[in-house]
Parts: structure tokens; C-alpha cells; sequence
DNA sequence: GCCGTTTTGCCAACCGGTTGCCATTCCGGG
DNA sequence: CCCGGAATGGCAACCGGTTGGCAAAACGGC
């Protein structure tokens, strides 16, 4: 008689047909849902046969069992949060693409959020996030030591690019990337260098910065900061003229992005790279090796940091133990965009 | 007594403290959880008096609510989903981006998938998916059209770059774009082409292929489909045999990336683009500006694709109302990997 | 046939919100 | 002073799972 199956009210919008529930596989079967939970969820637990009965009518009804539901009294997700600064930022593609690869092989889903390089944004996604997310993990975090502290005693957290006491974090050691970079430029016969630093904010930009500081004198080269500017194409594009004005004849950026930037700079005005000038960036980026001439960069694996973040976050969510962290290192690539300095840049 | 706080079982690992409930404001202020609902979510609802008393509440205990428990019974989880061929895909970052700008301004949270190209992986993330999303974007899906109805059934979806019979879709316009190229092709004097095709599940490609087919012959060229192959550096690369043999003068590729990698081929293999070859890419991603030469593309706006797609969704989840699907088109951008054809490239 | 143990399934409470409906209070008007 | 209606807050059911505890059933040994 209901041929328009009245029903209770349907769900969500348009006139779709809900999905079903334990509730009707054990309708269906004349069981208690209990017992459906349990044959799906604890082998053995339930009788053998009854088992194969309830998968049956489970897959009969294309039955999926509802994240939502489950996470409520278990307060378990299965869901992994990622924030990032700028998700367009080519540095990330393999980290995502890595922490991704983890989490989906230990069961997890990963959310991507995108601070853009706020931490006011970061903060308010962190928040959000934190309550629909076994862990997270924060990239690059624009937050201050206090606020990912907090973040920390609510949820697991780990970093990376970023070291904050008593939060375990990832970051590759750039030491012996930068050392291989600064013998190169030594050896070519380099006397004076640049930093062109990232964001103000940004702990990684420091360490580089304080790395180069302490290796490059033991070369018996100078090195100045020309900086913060954004880790971008046009950041490194508008650090042209003051790296110019420095009379340096070598460059190394913050990043391959501003490294790119500052190149095309210099084609714009005419300055050979890397005769006139030599340019090192780092991360290796997707296009890092097809500019003309291809970037000299220091490669940071941050596949690598993402499969291991998400790694100790999986771990840390099933037992407690300390994984021992794997340990990830920046590696230098020699590529075109480096060579012996030759007249003077400032002519 | 209890300064150990007993209480009931912590949730999650370690010792981390509860999050605050909405029964925990009401107790603190000797009121009903339901009361304090309603105080929170409908205005004017409740006495503007206690609606403050609890709104302060509320921010003393840091309260948030818990999405998951909002999403049982109402069925709405304010997120969105968005499943894409390859996150590491250059052309899709400014379509996540654009998506998730209007994601995040209409109060959705937006989940990224990625389906590796494969169909199944694709089917596999979208029915997980599907659970805990109010809607999906589908980029570029490998899934047949009945696989997608089915979907579409279930909760609103949309596609880019894809069309299917009765399921919204926003898919630009490529057109324009290719008779701009083309031509610029005939203008400079070419008269036989190459298309390097992508996936061969890949329903744009075939798009492209078609319109290429359609509209150079009236411009007396000759054209043909070398292919199909992966839609990536690598295949760009390996198509560059075919491509040689087939002796044309200039090739269409399915994307930047392809047309990358043939580039690099024909440097490796001392071919100079584009006097001995003439090439044009598709979707002007990161980086096809600083390749040497900058290659010759047609611009798809993928960010505006991006935009539009979670658009719709968003006007189905609140009203049902059709929002008029804006017109996106493709564009041509002249570059320097495109020039009159010199010496024939077989010697 | 009896008893103890194990197996198997169900009851009911709970997770943290939302919402229909009802009871009470408050208000102004007649 | 009485009445009707609006404003306000509470009760309880519900969303769809999970899980501790228990009772019934099955089983095995003597």
C-alpha cells in the first residue's frame, strides 16, 4: 500500500535513499544489532555461521558502517589531520603524497588543511580539526611554542620543519646538504655569499640561515642575510635588487621557489646565471630542474618527513611506544645554476 | 577526595583531558543540555540573558562543539569531498585551492582523495568517502558513468573535467582555446601535427583529441593521435620516438606535463624546440613559464573549475536551486616552444 | 542425568549533540 | 482579576554505532 514508502523523514536533501544500518541487517535477520556489530567488528566473537549470515545480508544491503556513529562512543576516527601552509607550494607535493600513502595503508583518512602561512588561520584550522582527528600532524607550524604545546596535550601531534621541546617532530638535518653546497661554492672560488631568507616566522628559514652562518666563515667566506621576504616566486623576485646592491656572487635562497624567482629576475635584467651570478636553492621542487639554466638546490626528502610523521602518529595512536624516529637529511644537487664567479656582478 | 579524578574512562591515549560538553555547561549553570542547544545555535531562541550567560560559558570551558555528535542526528557533517586523479598533479593545485577557498567560506571542510588513476582506488575512496561527506567533487574521474550515477544518487555530486548524462559537471570550454593554437600553428606555416594523448580513460583527452580532429583539417593541416600514454614527464618522454618518426612539425600534447618531458627528450636527443619542433601543452601548470624555451599552452582555469564545482554543491546543500553553472573556457598563451617550422626533423 | 564451563546472543547504557512537544512563566488587554 | 498568547526552558526520543554484563543454550565429562 506505501508503494511511496512514506517512511520517516528522509535524510540530508533531494529524495536519496538512506543508507543502511546494523539496525536493518538485523531486522532483516531477526538479531540483535549488537550481534551484527560484533560479527563485523570482533572475529570469532560470535558464532561462525551467524557470522557468514550477517556478512551476507551486509554486502546484500551494501551496508557501510558509519564513521560518524562508530566515532562517537569510541571516540575514534580514523581520521589524520594535516595543516600546511600553502598547499599549492610545489615543496609539499611529496609530502602529502607521502604522509597520504601511510595513512591510507594504516587505515586512516588524512585531512588537508591550509594555513596560508597565518597563524591565526593555522590556529583556527588546528582547532576545528582537532575534534574530528585521532592526530595531527603540522607542517611548517606558524604557531608559537605555547600554542602547539596546547595543541599537543589534546591530541597526538607531531611536527614538521619545526622543533618545539617535549613535541616529537620530523625535520631533515640540512648540516650536511648545506656543508656539500658551501664546499662547492668554495671550491669554485666563491668568496662572498647571500642568504635570501623566507618568512620572519619561519623556524626552517633560521636554522638555514644559522647553518650558513656558522659553516660559511670556516670557508673563509663572507655571508649576509638579505631578508625575510615570502617564500615565493615573486618573494625571491623582489629580492633581486638588494641582492644585487649587495655585490655578492652567490645566492642561496631560502627556497627553490624564490630561488626560481630571483633567476627570472635576473634574465629580466639581464644578468647571466650563473656567470654573472650563482644561484642555490633547496628542496628540489617539481621544476626546480627544468629552469634554464636548472637549479643548483639542497634537496630536503619530505616524502620522507611526511611517511614518518604520520608513521610515529599511527604509533603512537595503536600502542604508546617510541619508534625511534628515522633520521632524514638534506643531500646537495649539483645542477647548472652554480659556477665560478666571473666579472663582477655590479659592474 | 577524589583529587585523582576517577571519573569515567578517559578517552583516547595517553592522559589527555575530555573536551567540554554542552552537559557540561548546563551543569556548571544549572541548566538543560538542551537549553544550552539551543542557546548556541538558534538566536533568539533562548532568553538573550542565559544565551550569555552560556555563551560565556562556553568560551571559560573552551568549548567546541563535536562534529560527529552534530552529524548523527542531523545528517549534515559540513564537509565536503574532493577526489582527484594524482595530488601531486601540478594542474590540480589551483583547483584545490580554489576549492577550498569557496569550501571554506560557505563553513565546509574539504577532504582530498586521491584515486592514483586507477579506477578501483577511485570507487574504494569515494565510498568511504561518501559516509562521512555531504557532497563530492570528482576531478577528472576513471569511473564508468554508471558507477557515477550511482554516486550521484546517493549524495550530490559533481564532476570536472567529465561528463555524464543527468550529473552536474563543470568542464571548460576547450574550443576556443584550441582553434586560438591552432591558428597560431597555421599562421606560423605548419601543415602536419601530432596529438600525444594521455590515458585512454582519460575523457578530456579524448575531448581534445576530438576537437583537434574536427578543426585542423579546415585549416589544411594534417593531424594524428600518438598514444595513448601516461599523462605525466615520463610518458612526455616516451612518446618522443613516435613522435620523431612520424615526422610532423609540431606537436599538441595532452598536457604541460607531457609536453615537458617530450621537450626534454628532444634536448636530450639534441632536437632544438621549436625550430626543428614546434610544441604546445595544455593547462598552463606551475612551472610551464620556466622551461626553456617557456612552453606554449592552453590555459585551462582549473582554480575557477574548482570554485564553481563546490558552488553548485553548496547551492544544492542549502537550497536545490539550479546557480546557473558559470562558463569557464579555455585560453590560449603563446609562449616561445612554438615558431615557424625550420629543417624538417628527419634529416 | 547432573553439573560446570564455554559459547552465543541480547539488553541496556552510553557517546554528544538536536528537536518536537509540553509545562511553566510572564505579559498585556479587557 | 481573568484570560490568551508569547516567551522560555526542560523532558525525552533519536541518530547509529559499541560494549559490559548477563542469561540462555550448548557442550562435555563423569
Amino acid at each position: 500500500m506505501n508503494q511511496e514508502q512514506p517512511g520517516p523523514a528522509r535524510r540530508g536533501h533531494g529524495n536519496r535513499k538512506p543508507a543502511a544500518t546494523i539496525y536493518d541487517i538485523a531486522r532483516h535477520l531477526g538479531l540483535s544489532p549488537s550481534t551484527v556489530s560484533r560479527a563485523l567488528n570482533k572475529p570469532g566473537r560470535v558464532n561462525a555461521k551467524t557470522e557468514q549470515r550477517i556478512r551476507e545480508a551486509a554486502a546484500a544491503l551494501n551496508y557501510r558502517t558509519n564513521p560518524m556513529a562508530r566515532a562517537l562512543p569510541t571516540g575514534r576516527t580514523n581520521t589524520l589531520g594535516l595543516i600546511l601552509t600553502d598547499i599549492t607550494n610545489p615543496v609539499y607535493f611529496t609530502l602529502v603524497r607521502g604522509a597520504e600513502r601511510v595513512a591510507a595503508a594504516a587505515g586512516y583518512t588524512l585531512v588537508i588543511a591550509e594555513s596560508q602561512e597565518s597563524g591565526e588561520l593555522e590556529a583556527e584550522s588546528a582547532e576545528r580539526l582537532l575534534q574530528s582527528v585521532d592526530g595531527l600532524v603540522l607542517v611548517a607550524s606558524r604557531l608559537d611554542d605555547a600554542s602547539i604545546g596546547a595543541l599537543a596535550e589534546r591530541k597526538p601531534l607531531v611536527l614538521i620543519n619545526r622543533v618545539v621541546d617535549g613535541v616529537p617532530g620530523v625535520v631533515p638535518d640540512v648540516v650536511p646538504g648545506i656543508r656539500d653546497a658551501l664546499d662547492h661554492l668554495a671550491v669554485l672560488g666563491h668568496t662572498s655569499l647571500a642568504y635570501l631568507s623566507g618568512p620572519s616566522v619561519s623556524w626552517m628559514s633560521r636554522v638555514r640561515w644559522e647553518t650558513l652562518l656558522d659553516e660559511a666563515p670556516r670557508r673563509g667566506m663572507t655571508i649576509v642575510e638579505i631578508g625575510p621576504g615570502a617564500p615565493t616566486l615573486d618573494g625571491g623576485q623582489e629580492g633581486f635588487r638588494r641582492v644585487r646592491a649587495s655585490g655578492v656572487s652567490a645566492v642561496v635562497a631560502y627556497n627553490d621557489l624564490m630561488a626560481i624567482g630571483l633567476l627570472r629576475a635576473c634574465r629580466c635584467a639581464g644578468v647571466d646565471v650563473p656567470s654573472q651570478l650563482s644561484i642555490v636553492g633547496f628542496d628540489d621542487i617539481f621544476g626546480s630542474d627544468f629552469t634554464s639554466p636548472p637549479i643548483t638546490t639542497i634537496r630536503t626528502p619530505l616524502d620522507l618527513a611526511g611517511e614518518e610523521a604520520v608513521h610515529q602518529i599511527v604509533a603512537a595512536l595503536s600502542e604508546g611506544d617510541v619508534p625511534e624516529p628515522r633520521r632524514v637529511s638534506a643531500q646537495f644537487v649539483r645542477r647548472e645554476s652554480t659556477a665560478a664567479p666571473g666579472r663582477p656582478l655590479v659592474v
